[in-house]
DNA sequence: CGCAATCTTGACGAAAAAATAATGATTTGA
DNA sequence: TCAAATCATTATTTTTTCGTCAAGATTGCG
C-alpha cells in the first residue's frame, strides 16, 4: 500500500500554489524548479489538476497557474481521488488473476479489509485541507496527530 | 494509494492456508486453482512468504505449503510489510524527482501526512490477524468495523 | 534405483506506470 | 504583425512492476 508518484508530486505542486500569497500564481518552470521535477512532468500534472478543477491556468506571457478554489475548501481526499485514477469501488474488477473476475464466490474475507482500508484512508484524508499543509513540518505533524489520534510508530525523519 | 498485486495475491494465498483444518497443506497447483492465478505466479509468491517465515514448505510427492505460525499470531501488518518491499520509513528517498533527495529543505508539510498515513494503515492492519480473515464476508466486515469505528462510505459490492 | 511430484531460483518477456519529447494553441506586448 | 512566453495535448521512450518460463533440487514411492 503506497502512494503513487502522481499522487505525491501532484499534491506537492498544489501545496506550492497554496503557499502563495492571495491571488499569486506560478509558471510551469517555476513549479518544476520548486519541486525538483522536470517541466514536462509538471506540465502533465498541472494539466490533470486543471481538468479536475483544482487550478486555473492562464496562457501567454505573464501566464501561469493559480488555485481555482480556496485552499481551505480543498480536501486531500478529493485530490488523491483525481490523481489516483479512481481506484476506489472497483476492487474485485482488478487483480483478477488469469480469470475475468474474482474467484471468491460471493463470500470473501479479503474484500471487506481492502475496501475498509480504502475507506479508512479516504476518511483520514477528507479531514485535512490543502491549507493545513502550508506551514512548518512540526505544525502539520501536530495537526495530523490531533485529527487522527493514532499511536505513531514511525517518527518523522530529520534532514 | 493502492494495494499492489503482490500484496493482494500474497495475502489471498495465506488466507487459503489459514482456512485449512489444523495441519493441512496445499500444493502450488492447488493454491493457483483456488485463487485463479498461474502456478508460476503462486510459486513466486509462496517463495517470498516462505523466505519471510510465514509458511513452511515440503518438497517431493505429498509435499506442499502449510502455515509456519498459528494464524492467530500473524498480523496483516507483518504480511504487507514483507510483500510491499519495505516501503515504510524511507519516504524522502523515493520520489526525488530529477534530484537525489527531496527538495524541501528541512521543513516540509507533506512528509508528516505521508508518514502519518502509512502509520495509520499499519496501525489498522496490525489489529487484524490472519485467522480473523477466515469466515464469511459479513463477519469479517463486522470485525473490521468494530476494530476501526469508521464511517463507511463505500459499500461492499455483491457478486 | 529411477520416476514422478513437488518446491527453488534466476533469467526472461510482457504489461503498466512514469517521465520525456514534440507539436500545437493562446496571450501579451513591443 | 510578429515574436516570445506560456499552457495544451498527444506520442514516444524509459523505468518499474508483474508474470512466465526453464532448468535444477529434493522427496517419496514402488
Ligand atoms: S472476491 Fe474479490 S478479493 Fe475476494
Ligand atoms: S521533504 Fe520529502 S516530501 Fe517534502
Amino acid at each position: 500500500m503506497k502512494i503513487s508518484a502522481q499522487e505525491e508530486y501532484g499534491l506537492r505542486c498544489l501545496v506550492q500554489l497554496a503557499a502563495l500569497p492571495e491571488g499569486g500564481s506560478l509558471t510551469l518552470p517555476q513549479i518544476a524548479e520548486l519541486e525538483g521535477i522536470s517541466t514536462a512532468n509538471a506540465g502533465k500534472l498541472m494539466w490533470l489538476l486543471n481538468k479536475a478543477g483544482f487550478v486555473h491556468s492562464t496562457r501567454g506571457t505573464k501566464g501561469g497557474y493559480s488555485l481555482e478554489r480556496p485552499a481551505e475548501d480543498i480536501r486531500l481526499s478529493e485530490i488523491i481521488k483525481v490523481l489516483d485514477e479512481d481506484v476506489l469501488g472497483k476492487h474485485c474488477g482488478s487483480y483478477t488473476g488469469v480469470r475475468d473476475s474474482c474467484v471468491h464466490n460471493g463470500d470473501c474475507g479479503i474484500r471487506p479489509v481492502i475496501i475498509g482500508l480504502h475507506a479508512l484512508v479516504e476518511n483520514a484524508l477528507s479531514q485535512i485541507t490543502l491549507a493545513q499543509l502550508v506551514g512548518s513540518e512540526r505544525s502539520v505533524d501536530a495537526m495530523f496527530n490531533r485529527v487522527h489520534s493514532i499511536h505513531r510508530t514511525v517518527e518523522p525523519q530529520g534532514v
